[in-house]
DNA sequence: CTCCTAACCGAACGGTGTTAGGTTATCTAA
DNA sequence: TTAGATAACCTAACACCGTTCGGTTAGGAG
């Protein structure tokens, strides 16, 4: 073999995520990845066929996190979730790709098997399949949605930007140091209320 | 006053939001955008002041249309089901400026305002301010993950690329025809039951 | 020692958002 | 009627982007 290579498809996707955790999914480029890696941006094209592969790349090695074993059990309730916090909580972990991964996860491999089995767990568990397709696409929605306009990305430091103008809001949770707590809190707040909701469902 | 202008904001902001519905987010540039107005692209910088800012602005647009007025009778049920309907319909019109939506919606004031006034009459409804904080979260997270990771632009028209490899999802009723009404019915299926979780909630 | 070949580089192409400075057309004031 | 003011638009350029083509280089195989 010529030359040892300084180059692979992990070391430039793990560059890649660390960027974009960092600068952002903008500030991301071929140039400043290849430059953070010692190289040229020309070079990375013997390893990525194009940035837009490398992102889903990027994409499925996170959504390989995601659990979704609790379906295992039997007990629809708790697959959901379980999944559901496993899922948010990998999203949570680089909320720059977000929105990335919000887009299309119906064509990503990764993301089809968990559904599967999500499907199948419901289905399990009586739903019929096209509930199972609302419920599961519901869980989507809430594990995206709270990934995506949470608050901890959301709200300005400065409180008084908040304070005359909108009275039911200028309160100290609003605060960027509590948001990430709060965000969490609310997560689990739409994820109980939304199963209970569909317990309560099966049962009339 | 020199020349009668053939531009302006509200005309910028029309043919922006039309570019983006039809060739997607990435699909607008200010050159195209200029040429589609009869115009070059330096021109556009006296009308905006920066393309970004131009999406804010159809962002705040679009905004405008969400109907938070089912709060007024006191009932904070309906007013959360109105609410969430008519945001969602807001962003259905315009699926392809979600994702720039979903970024930051508490920086924009027609989103703080609407929130104002969630949060208000959740108040009066009888939950405290922090609950009712984490409600209006939930909403957002069930309307913007609704109106970003939808199935109508999810799956693939080709049926049998789901077939043998998912068993659980080779279904009809993945199939972009009636993935919009699925959709639709998932958003109503997730609504519901988190209302009817939160109410249930409110009676322990 | 030579050849082969994979890994990397330099330079370029067409595209992007944005800006500085110049032109043009119309309205106002003398 | 004409001169000036000025808003509206344009030309040209900058720095960056993703991507490709053709070349160079380093190291193992014969």
């Amino acid at each position: 073999m010529p030359r040892s290579p300084i180059l692979s498809a992990s070391r430039i996707r793990t560059a890649a995520l660390h960027i974009i955790d960092r600068d952002g999914l903008d500030g991301l480029s071929m140039r400043k990845l290849a430059s953070e890696l010692g190289v040229q941006a020309a070079s990375l094209y013997g390893h990525v066929s194009t940035k837009d592969d490398l992102l889903h790349e990027v994409a499925a090695q996170i959504l390989e996190q995601v659990d979704v074993s609790g379906f295992e059990g039997g007990d629809w309730r708790y697959g959901l979730l379980s999944c559901a916090r496993s899922y948010r909580a990998a999203l949570a972990a680089h909320p720059n790709i977000v929105p990335f991964l919000a887009y299309g996860p119906a064509h990503r491999e990764a993301s089809l098997r968990r559904l599967d089995v999500v499907h199948g767990g419901l289905v399990a568990g009586g739903w019929s399949r096209r509930e199972a397709t609302m419920i599961a696409a519901s869980l989507l929605y809430l594990v995206f949605g709270a990934a995506l306009s949470s608050f901890s990305s959301g709200f300005s430091e400065d409180q008084t930007f908040y304070r005359d103008r909108y009275p039911n809001l200028d309160k100290a949770h609003l605060l960027p140091s509590v948001a990430r707590e709060l965000d969490h809190d609310s997560f689990e707040l739409a994820l109980e209320a939304f199963v209970t909701g569909l317990a309560a469902r099966v049962r009339s």
